[in-house]
DNA sequence: CCTACCGATCGGTAGG
DNA sequence: CCTACCGATCGGTAGG
C-alpha cells in the first residue's frame, strides 16, 4: 500500500469510475447498464447513486477525468526533441508505444461524438485549452524551416495525424495481416513532416 | 413519380432503412429503439420483423447499403484531375461540398467501431475492396513527382486526411467561431500534397 | 452501502 | 401489416 490518503468513499468512487470507463470504451454508453458497472465495481447498483446523480453525470465525470487528451498531453509534454523532426518522430512513437496500437484510447471521445452529439465538447475545450496552449506554442516554435502554417492549424494537423492513424488502423487492422500495417506510422509521420517543413535538398 | 419498379414491400423496407439510418447516425445504435424506427418509418414495430430478422441484422444491412464509403467512392471516381494536385484539391472540395462540413457522415462508421468493436470490418472490407482498388491504382498513377510511398499507404493517408479533418472539426467546430475553421481544409490539403510530392522549387 | 422495489421501456413473438 | 402481448431489463428511488 503506497497511498492511504484517499477516503473509503473516494476509493469506491474511483472503482466505479474505473468500471464504467472500461465498459464505455468497450461497448459504448447506451449499451452499458448501471448493473454491469456496479457488478464490475463490486457494489450494489443503488450504491452508485451515492457517488453520481445519474448515469449521464457519471459519463460527464469520466470525460473530465479520463478523456484521452489527459493521457496524450503529458506524453507530448515530456517528449524531447531539438527540432520539429525529432519532436514529431519521438512523440509519435512514444504515444503509440505507451497507448498501444489499438484505437480503444479514442473510443471515449468517439462515443461522446456519436452518442452525445458532441454536447460536452465546449466543456472539455474550456478545461483543456490552458494545457494545450503551451504545447501549441512549443510545437510552433520548434526549429525546422517550417512552411507558413498557422499555429492552430499545425496543432490540429498534428493531432489529426494520430486520429487518422488510429481510425484507419481500426478499419484496416482486423482485415489485413501486415503489408499495410508495417511501418504505417513511420509513413504517416514522414508525410506530415514533409507536408509541414520546407524541403532542404531538392 | 419516376421509378415504379419497386414493389410495395421493397418500398417499406427502404423506409425502415431510411428511418433507422438517420436515427443511428443521430444517436447511435443502442440508444435507438425499434419503436422509434417504426414510428419514423410509419409502420407498427412488429412489422419491421417482416423485413429484418433482428435489430442487429438491420444494422448490418444498413452498413452494407449505406456505409459512408458508398457515398465517398463515387465522388472520388468522378473527380477530374490531370495530376495529383488537381485531383486531391478537387476531390477534397467536392467531398466536403457534397457531404457537408459536419461529421455525421462518418457517424455510422464510428458507431460500428465503438458499439460493435468493428466486428463488421472484414465483411465490409470484402465488399468494398473491389471498388477501392481501381481508385488506389488511379491515385497512385497520377502525375506529380511523387515521393516513394507504397500505394496502400498513400490511399490510407489520403482517406486519413478526410477523417482527421472531420473528426478534429467535430471536436473544435462547436467550440470555435472561425479563426481555426476558415480554410482549414485547404491547409490540410496543402500539408498532404507537400507531404506526398517531391518539392519542385526550393 | 444494502435490500427491495417502482414504472417504463426494451427486443421480439403469437396469431391472424 | 396489425393488435396484443411476452419476459427481461432498464435507470432510478424508498427507506433504512
Amino acid at each position: 500500500m503506497i497511498e492511504e490518503t484517499q477516503t473509503k468513499g473516494e476509493r469506491t468512487r474511483q472503482a466505479v469510475l474505473d468500471a464504467a470507463h472500461r465498459l464505455f470504451i468497450g461497448q459504448g454508453y447506451a449499451a452499458t447498464s448501471m448493473r454491469q458497472i456496479a457488478k464490475k465495481a463490486g457494489i450494489a447498483p443503488a450504491s452508485i447513486y451515492n457517488h453520481f446523480d445519474s448515469k449521464d453525470k457519471m459519463f460527464e465525470a469520466i470525460l473530465l477525468e479520463r478523456h484521452p487528451f489527459l493521457q496524450i498531453m503529458p506524453i507530448l509534454s515530456s517528449t524531447q526533441g531539438r527540432n520539429m523532426e525529432e519532436f514529431v518522430r519521438g512523440a509519435a512513437h512514444t504515444l503509440v508505444d505507451q497507448l498501444g496500437h489499438y484505437p480503444d484510447i479514442l473510443n471515449l471521445m468517439l462515443t461522446e461524438i456519436v452518442e452525445f452529439q458532441g454536447e460536452h465538447v465546449s466543456l472539455l475545450f474550456q478545461k483543456f485549452i490552458p494545457r494545450v496552449m503551451p504545447l501549441i506554442q512549443r510545437l510552433y516554435s520548434l526549429d525546422g524551416n517550417m512552411r507558413d502554417i498557422p499555429p492552430f492549424v499545425l496543432a490540429r494537423a498534428f493531432l489529426g495525424m494520430f486520429f487518422s492513424y488510429y481510425i484507419t488502423g481500426a478499419l484496416l487492422g482486423q482485415a489485413m495481416p501486415a503489408e499495410m500495417q508495417a511501418n504505417a506510422l513511420d509513413h504517416f509521420v514522414d508525410i506530415f513532416l514533409h507536408g509541414v517543413l520546407v524541403k532542404e535538398t531538392a
